[in-house]
DNA sequence: TATACCACTTGACATATATCAAGTCTCTTT
DNA sequence: AAAGAGACTTGATATATGTCAAGTGGTATA
């Protein structure tokens, strides 16, 4: 159950067997079928998510009952909201499964309490979220700077796995556009080709 | 030259005088004058910068040349381009000062030597890191999700000191409007009170 | 004091993207 | 096999925002 867990740590931090397991102990494993909830919009985020198998989304609805795709999260990605889970504050954002999905689930408790007892997480976090920080910011010159086809080029090229994996729909929520541009995208760079 | 930074590091971490004194070392103090660059686009950004006084920002420029800006920072934040300055790749940001500013610099390799030495920053910056998520995740959801009306609005609201403090077409650019919409918005929004 | 420059505003018009509505195709369920 | 649902496409039209161009007022500079 831990086997993507641990093999996304080590990429940044090496841990030894006895820091292992006391670290397993935090984590309370969760499996979530297709369409289930783990965060809903107005509940306290209690927990950050690690993903061992499966797929996830996080997504707000508009005054419309528009989604907004935040993020996709597969095997080896953590999710959250991380507002709501840091603040303890009602979480602006729903979470759910897109595919049947094995979580490891961590609380804010638990989470200090790891940081201290294992100093070395504080590390691996540390750069976790620089990554985060990384990808974010791109998204959003991303979002900012280009028209909706060089948003969607943009992904293919740096995303190709996403653009296999999650359907058309949940795409263009991600991009900001609307289900009906990015079809019509896609015909228009066929015809280019 | 510290007192920014110290009173910044001490809201996440307490630090002891001698800690203070070894973390002094890692950082060299700059100063810029207006519109001096920090970063040019092309550039390998070698540095992270504490802004101890006065206002900089970082933006990219795209095919037409129009500017896009990703973040101001003034006194207690932290610019960089994370991106360039992990990787050692070319910058695709520029950063300048749009007022004089004292900084305080901190190369890569001090970096990570500060984190092994003073292993209290590891706490502080994962800490800064998760703020840093936090603010990006709600600019791009907005970004996603709302009229360039509502930008503004949230922008108003959430960061009234920026509003202050920024020139009305560098506010623009932040949402990713034009000068022009922003300006007609201004007035729509005085009408409507 | 004159000059030039910059930030901002305003108007007329252009365009990308959204909206609404209908249609196709595939897959699942009965 | 039939019926229904879901994902995607396509067309007609609407709308928000961008573009281009001109004008105003303030402020720095020579």
């Amino acid at each position: 159950m831990f086997e993507v867990f641990f093999a996304h740590v080590s990429e940044k931090v090496t841990l030894t067997h006895e820091e292992q397991e006391k670290i397993k102990r935090f984590f309370s494993p969760k499996k979530l079928r297709k369409k289930q909830y783990l965060l809903q919009e107005g509940d306290v985020c209690k927990n950050m998510a690690f993903v061992e198998s499966g797929l996830l989304r996080s997504y707000n609805v508009d005054d419309k009952g528009l989604e907004h795709m935040i993020q996709f999260a597969w095997e080896g990605w953590w999710i959250t909201d991380t507002y709501s889970f840091l603040s303890g504050d009602a979480a602006a954002y729903n979470i759910d499964a897109i595919e049947d999905s094995e979580l490891l689930l961590l609380t804010l408790p638990l989470f200090e309490e790891m940081l201290v007892q294992v100093p070395k997480m504080e590390r691996y976090f540390r750069m976790l979220f620089q990554k985060n920080i990384i990808s974010k910011e791109r998204r959003l010159i991303n979002s900012i700077t280009y028209s909706a086809e060089d948003k969607y080029l943009d992904l293919v090229e740096s995303r190709p796995e996403l653009i296999q994996r999650i359907p058309q729909n949940l795409i263009a929520s991600y991009l900001g556009i609307t289900p009906e541009t990015l079809s019509r995208i896609r015909k228009n760079i066929l015809h280019k080709k």
